[in-house]
DNA sequence: CAGTGAGCGAGCTTCCGCTTGACTT
């Protein structure tokens, strides 16, 4: 056991060592390892990172203009790193720990983020004592102690490998993230991870809307080997007419038509030839031409890693990903399995020894293989922190041993069960092929085939079978077994069935399988493999249909405008090759700043600018194979004009030609034909069953959410109640032969009144709108509903009024009262304020907090700030006021934002199911203006 | 996707990967 060298710090010579590790269930086995002489303390994973927003930003920083993202682009990326409110608890306890200490050792896990973990660890801690590495991948005392011996330094390559990744994650989230809020929606999300997710499932449903059913016959048929033979009945289906072999399913293509192949001539049966055919084989002789019969191995499956163990416990148990890893952390605490965020298929030597033994001690010897089995682990990107998810502990416990109950019992089974089979012998037995012929009188001679399958010894499928996600697939351990046949044998049909079959389209992804997926294109880690999914069915990019993963329309729209204009970012082989480059940083054969420039400012490096706008003095000279190169983020991003939204927001119904289109609106989506007609489209309609005949379905039936109230006594025009742009209101339906310039009366409902209740009587006097309520000063005054509320008009003068309904009972000296006052600006009458602060010590004037438009803010009767989402306004301290407002004086006044007359484009918002369509939101911020600044350097590349 | 009139404190949304509580029901 080793010891720390005691004697030679200052910090009290205590002769204690602070090891520090990541998760703090592993704490108390490892102190207990260590003994006296070492703290052992956990980070609980990072304790820094970038901002995550405004908030998160120290007010020095504020101003700047990279401020938002936390990367200086223009000076080499710099981070800005942030310890986050919920860790500042971790970090006091581990300064506390330090400051007993004489010696640090980072013990966070061994991979690229623990090594990250350790150097942020290392920034934030600043320690006066020496400080090392510690690495192990094991928690066994041996490990240990190996890993004391052999401390070393801090691999600075691998944490800038780690630096880049995260700053390329920032900059493509923080920087196309606000694209698609100004060309699609606000809240929408783009990233390495999800947006290759999204177009994942968007490709296989595109797929599928452009699949074309193909359907083809065979024969099955049942025959009899005779007497004695056991069993006396097998099924074998038709593969050839003469030489011509019988199309299936895999012979054709998605559009469903036959795939031609060299030397092969195919014949496709439809059901009039197969039943010909069949009906002329009643009574042809059958006779055995040929038996193969050759062995057939199994090896066991590897042991569980996360995504492994995510799919077999969604088949198996039927937990989604995120059920899987509770019930998984839950066990891993528990002392019951290992960590369960691994991409590792990798057992320890103890781990080895103790599935062996229980081999024997369950099945026998002679399910055991002579060596050990060894797992390679899948990809090379495998980052091999931990080992394979398996029972924990030298010796393994059998689930009845463990005392678990419901979820985790089942889960602890399965992970229990795999690793068990993983160390056992391979499946053996035979497969076997027999081809039958039989010739119709006058006709070409038909084969037909029976395959078989028998095991003669279970070796692994004794303790474990992989499930599949094909539904009518059979499992490994299933046997077909044959009778015993040999060639020129007789044999008759017992029965022959023509059998239609249609080819189906690509099945889509579920959690499991998009999880896999991801996993082979080396997208996303184990810890994050549960939230992807989260990400984006909470963004509508993908809704779950039974286990089904479907995507909106929304998500083809933003997966459309992603590869149109962003194609590099969503290639599939994007994270792949990051993960190279990753690798060369981590090998010290690349620097992160060309490889940062390259991804930000594009191929040819940086462009930077000095003050005057000129090329900065490091700026390259740009070659013309490097503008062929490719275009970086910061130039796509900012090239915004060029993005049609509505174009990529649009997309066909049905097969080509067709006039009906599918388009993802402000207001959801919807269908329109070429007269403009529009229908909406339910947002849980799978987008490959929308078909040309179901939009003209929609298409004629009335739009949704539309009420009749009754006919108009004085018009007999038809009232109906609706929802609009608005908000809810009342109109009424012209007549057929209405000339076009008449517009139907309308009126906005009071906020008492919803559509659902509102009455005839009610809409006609809400239409009757605006009332006259009288004359003052030889002008008339009226009463009416606008976007701010009730009001009373006079000319070009307007008040408002306190209610809605005494748009209909002010009096003309009411009336009169109210314009005797002199015109308010604001609100009706200022509030009392919810708290007084003191002076602003800048201004020195009184702060107080008041609840406004936008919710609380501090004022200083000159400056405002709005409080923050954390910043509690009855409890604020004068101190965070006057921050507030120092914040906001640092970033002095606000841009001035330019109206745009059309809200079409820009400001998009939310589908009208979520948009709570009131007044005020109609009212919005207008869209700021796209602050395109042309790049004023004299290469700027012409394409 | 109906069409009416002021002037006002805007600020925030978003990424990926490491890890658990501290909350609520």
């Amino acid at each position: 056991m080793a010891k720390a060298a005691a004697g030679r710090s200052k910090a009290g010579g205590s002769g204690l060592r602070l090891v520090i590790v990541e998760s703090p269930t592993k704490v108390a086995s490892i102190a207990s390892y260590l003994g006296d002489g070492y703290i052992v303390e956990s980070s609980r994973g990072h304790v820094r990172d970038l901002p995550t927003g405004a908030a998160e930003v120290p007010a020095k920083y504020k101003g700047e203009k990279w401020a938002r993202t936390g990367v200086d682009v223009e000076h080499d990326f710099e981070p800005l790193y942030v310890v986050a409110q919920d860790k500042k608890a971790t970090m006091r306890s581990l300064k506390d720990a330090l400051a007993q200490a004489d010696e640090l050792l980072l013990a966070t896990d061994d991979d690229r983020e623990g090594e990250a973990i350790a150097w942020h660890l290392l920034q934030e801690l600043k320690p006066k004592v020496p400080a090392r590495r510690m690495v192990f991948r094991e928690i066994t005392p041996k490990a240990i102690a190996d890993a004391v011996a052999n401390l070393r330094d801090l691999d600075t390559d691998l944490v800038d490998a780690q630096e880049t990744r995260r700053i390329l994650d920032r900059l493509y989230g923080y920087e196309v993230s606000p694209v698609l809020w100004k060309k699609v929606m606000p809240r929408l999300s783009a990233g390495r991870v999800q947006s290759v997710a999204t177009r994942l499932v968007v490709e296989r449903e595109r797929e599928r809307i452009a699949f074309r059913t193909a359907s083809y016959w065979d024969l099955d048929a049942v025959l009899d080997a005779g007497d004695g033979a056991e069993p006396p009945h097998f099924p074998a289906r038709l593969t050839r007419v003469g030489d011509r072999r019988v199309a299936q399913g895999r012979d054709f293509d998605s559009r469903g038509q036959l795939l031609t192949r060299s030397n092969e001539v195919l014949v496709h049966l439809d059901e009039a030839q197969t039943r010909t055919l069949s009906s002329s084989l009643e009574t042809a002789p059958f006779s055995v031409v040929g038996v193969d019969s050759k062995p057939y191995t199994r090896k066991p499956y590897a042991p569980f890693r996360t995504t492994t163990l995510q799919q077999e416990a969604g088949r198996k148990l039927g937990f989604t990903a995120q059920r899987t890893m509770s019930v998984a952390q839950d066990l891993y605490e528990g002392g019951y399995i290992t960590y369960m965020r691994t991409d590792s298929s990798v057992l320890s030597d103890t781990a080895i020894n103790a599935a062996r033994a229980q081999v024997t001690q369950l099945f026998g010897a002679s399910y055991l293989p002579a060596s050990p089995r060894v797992y390679a682990n899948k990809g090379k990107n495998t980052q091999e922190a931990h080992e394979a998810v398996r029972p924990a502990g030298d010796t393994f416990r059998t689930p009845a041993q463990t005392g678990l109950r419901g979820d985790q019992f089942r889960l602890y089974e399965l992970i229990w069960m795999r690793t068990i089979a993983s160390q056992m012998k391979d499946a053996e037995g035979f497969s076997t092929t027999v081809r039958i012929e039989a010739t119709p009188a006058g006709a070409e001679p038909c084969t037909f085939v029976a395959s078989g399958r028998t095991l003669t010894f279970h070796g692994f499928l004794k303790a474990y079978v992989e499930s599949s996600d094909e539904p009518d697939s059979s499992g490994d351990d299933a046997q077909t077994r044959l009778p015993q046949l040999t060639e020129g044998q007789s044999l008759r049909a017992e029965s022959l069935t023509p059998a239609g079959h249609e080819t189906r389209p690509p099945a889509r992804y579920t959690e499991p399988s998009l999880v896999a997926k991801l996993e082979e294109l080396d997208i996303g880690r184990p810890s994050t493999y549960a939230s992807i999914i989260r990400t984006i069915t909470s963004r509508d990019y993908v809704f779950k249909k039974g286990s089904a993963l479907v995507p909106t329309w929304l998500a083809f729209a933003v997966t459309r405008l992603l590869e149109e204009h962003f194609p590099a970012l969503v290639d599939y082989k994007f994270t792949a090759q990051m993960e190279d480059t990753l690798d060369e940083i981590a090998n010290g054969n690349a620097a992160r700043v060309a490889v940062l420039t390259d991804f930000y400012f594009g191929a040819g490096g940086k462009r930077s600018t000095d003050a005057n706008g000129e090329p900065g003095p490091d700026a390259p000279v740009i070659s013309e194979e490097d503008l062929a190169g490719h275009e970086g983020l910061q130039r796509l991003v900012s090239e915004l004009g060029d993005i049609d939204a509505r174009r990529l927001s649009t997309f066909p119904v049905g097969d080509l030609g067709s006039t009906v289109v599918v388009r993802v609106g402000r207001y959801g989506t919807y269908v329109e034909d070429a007269d403009g007609r529009r229908a909406n489209v339910d947002d849980e309609l799978p987008p490959d069953e929308l078909t040309y005949e179901l939009a003209q379905e929609l298409l004629s039936k009335p739009m949704g959410e539309e009420r009749e109230l009754g006919t108009d006594p004085e018009t007999h025009r038809t009232v109906v109640a609706k929802q609009g742009r608005f908000g809810p209101y009342v109109t009424e339906v012209l007549e057929e032969d209405a000339p076009k310039s008449a517009k139907p009366r309308t009126g906005s409902l009071f906020a008492s009144m919803s559509v659902d209740s509102v009455t005839l009587e009610d809409a006609l006097r809400l239409m009757s709108l605006p009332r006259v309520v009288g004359t003052l000063d030889g002008e008339e005054v009226t009463a009416q509903n606008g976007r701010y509320g009730p009001y009373l008009k006079k000319g070009t003068d307007s008040r408002s009024l306190e209610s809605e309904d005494q748009i209909f009972d002010i009096t003309l000296e009411q009336a009169e009262a109210v314009y005797a006052q002199p015109k308010q600006r604001g609100r009706a009458a200022a509030k009392p304020p919810l708290a007084e602060l003191g002076p602003d010590p800048v201004s020195g004037r009184p702060m107080v907090v008041k609840e406004g438009r936008f919710g609380a803010y501090v004022t200083d009767g000159e400056l405002n700030a709005t409080l923050r989402r954390d910043d509690d306004p009855t409890t604020i301290t004068a101190e965070r006021g006057a921050e507030l407002l120092a914040d906001k004086r640092a970033k002095g006044p606000a841009p001035k934002k330019t109206t745009r007359r059309a809200p079409a484009k820009a400001a998009k918002k939310a589908p009208v199911k979520k948009a709570a369509a009131s007044k005020t939101a109609a009212t919005k911020a207008p869209a700021k203006k796209a602050a395109a600044k042309p790049r004023a350097t004299a290469s700027a590349p012409t394409s």
